[in-house]
Formats: C-alpha cells, sequence, structure tokens
DNA sequence: TTGACATATCGTAACATATAGATATTATGA
DNA sequence: TCATAATATCTATATGTTACGATATGTCAA
C-alpha cells in the first residue's frame, strides 16, 4: 500500500461483494429480468412463463432455477403446476430503478452505438 | 397465447431489459463491485485502484474500461495519471442495498452451502 | 397401470468472459 | 531525443455460460 493515499476507507469485505455478484450477475440477463418483471405483477405457472417469455419449457426452467437458487424466486407445486413467486426484497427496487432509467438509457444507447 | 391469463401485463420492453441486464452483468463480478465501492469514497487513479483490489494494472484497466464503456464511471487525465470517478446515478443505492443486506446476505450462503 | 401433460435435469456444442503476458500509447523530465 | 512511469490494448488460453435436444421425474385421470 506504499503508493495509496491514507484516506479511512471503508469497504465492503470481499465475501459480501462476491455474493452481491453473483446475484447481480443472474440478474444480468434479460430474459431473466423479464421473468422477475412478470412476476412483479403476481404468481405464474412455468408454462405461463414460457409462453410470455416465447421461450422452450427446458430453457424456462432452467433459468427460473438459477432465480430460485439464489434465494430470488421461490415456487409452489400445486398439482402438475408449479407457481413462482418473488421472493428477494431489493427486487421490486431493482425493477423500479429501470422503469425509471429506461428512456434514459436507451438514448445512451444509441451514442454507445455511434461510436463502436 | 392461448394458455396465458388475460391479464392486464405492463412488461418493459425487451431492449429496456437488453439495456439493463448489460450493466448488471457488468456489476456482477466482484472485483468491479470493489471497485465501485473504492469509487464511492471519491476518486482514484489507475494505480491506487490497482493497489486497493490487489490487481495487475492490465486487469484494472481492463475492469475500469468494462466500467466506463457502459456509462457507469467516468475518467479525466491529469499528466500521466488518470482519475476515475462514478457518474452512474443508480451505484450509490446499488451499493447501499449491498452494505444493508450484507449480514442477511452471508447467512443465505451458508445455508445453500449445506445444501450443495 | 398406462398415457398424457407439466416440469426438471443432463450432455454437449456454440458462444462469451476472464486472465496473464506481451506490446503499444501517452506524458513527463533528464 | 531518450528513458521511464502510468495507462491502455492486444493475443492466446482457460474458464464459464447459454441453448437445445434428449431424457427423466412427478402428477393426474382414464
Amino acid at each position: 500500500m506504499s503508493y495509496v493515499r491514507q484516506k479511512r476507507l471503508n469497504l465492503l469485505p470481499m465475501e459480501t461483494l462476491e455474493d452481491a455478484a453473483e446475484c447481480l450477475k443472474v440478474l444480468g440477463h434479460p430474459i431473466r429480468l423479464r421473468m422477475v418483471d412478470i412476476l412483479m405483477q403476481g404468481e405464474f405457472a412455468v408454462y405461463e412463463i414460457a409462453e410470455l417469455c416465447e421461450l422452450s419449457h427446458n430453457q424456462t426452467c432452467e433459468h427460473l432455477r438459477l432465480l430460485k437458487s439464489h434465494h430470488l424466486l421461490d415456487s409452489k407445486r400445486d398439482g402438475k403446476i408449479v407457481y413462482y413467486t418473488i421472493t428477494a426484497s431489493e427486487l421490486p427496487g431493482v425493477l423500479a430503478c429501470i422503469r425509471n432509467n429506461s428512456s434514459r438509457k436507451l438514448n445512451l444507447k444509441v451514442s454507445v452505438k455511434k461510436r463502436e
């Protein structure tokens, strides 16, 4: 640390960052974000989510499994049908943030395209 | 859509979700989260960030480049030294969320480990 | 039990990302 | 100009992720 200014840095422990990064990485997929967006409006069955996402059943299951394994979603079976719901209390905030910044972000995207 | 209940679903457009997913994916890396955590406390030079993250210079540059290319950070050069700062207004909220849920998430992680 | 349906998992190929070493660029001072 | 320091980029390899067909499990009704 010879060169680093002696500031009082109150940094988050690496373990916390690794855990948070995993959740963010799982959320960092457009289809999984759509699934969360759908489930914001209530509980849905796997086949309903598959149709709304225009996705094959195995892919739908796989994405839902990933979200559930990170404690972002939960599921309950009712006969043949499995219903998924949101459990992570942070998700509504994340979606609200995306909703609020939607137009601005699209503008940013255009400027990125011009540069590349 | 034959099977899907006729609920009034107000879903975010796919383009918005793709853009948000990219940002979340970039943030979904422990080292890049640490960089954001560091930059929450002010502007820092690349070599300072490299030391605080215990990372090689080329890797440090690469992570910072990724964050900057997604408009999460900005940089300014002062002679040989380049200083990075946070630009995305959402980042403080994201870090605050991680900070608040830090202990709970660690507990969750333990329970995940038991199951695997 | 058998068939049909809903969901879940597996194997693998295609694709994307991360890492590390080498090289290039930019700015400064001798 | 030349050497050096601070950043940045390039390249190759290793690793991880996603998509997709095939297969398996779980539930119900005939």
